[in-house]
DNA sequence: ATCCACTAGGGTAATTGGGGAA
DNA sequence: AATGTCCCAATTACCCTAGTGG
């Protein structure tokens, strides 16, 4: 079977988010609940996170950067 | 008529769609089963699906609106 | 014909969603 | 306002063996 790089882009599971952002996985729940974060829907309505919106949030839009002084 | 066949009959394997939304090829099989999801079977039982359903499906339908607070 | 990754099954753990309360 | 925890029901993940796909 052929591997098809089919994949548009990665997903990561609530749990996996939990663990990056050191929350529990109910807390990346109310997130997605509160449109902080999107979030895309498997057929039995679990959650799935886009692994660029994450790490850019962890990455973090640095608002006040400390100064290499 | 042109010889080629509709796109929109390409086919993906059960680990490709897996893939897609991040779940398990046998989470996919579920979902066959359950009827939320069209397959086509090969001759041997092997389930495959259609591509643009699939698409279809991951951009989802837009159930979810960031409330721009 | 062989080779081997993938899939169909079935059964059992682990995760998730949702509401509600501290 | 924002988290973490408890409960329960549903969904998903991992285990195995045998058969299919190419």
């Amino acid at each position: 079977m052929s591997a098809h790089p089919a994949e548009s882009e990665a997903l990561l599971t609530p749990s996996e988010v939990a663990s990056l952002f050191r929350v529990d996985p109910k807390t990346v729940t109310r997130w997605a609940k509160a449109g902080k974060l999107t979030s895309i829907r498997t057929l039995g309505g679990h959650r799935r996170y886009r692994e660029a919106e994450v790490r850019e949030l962890l990455d973090g839009i640095p608002r006040q950067r400390a100064t290499t002084a």
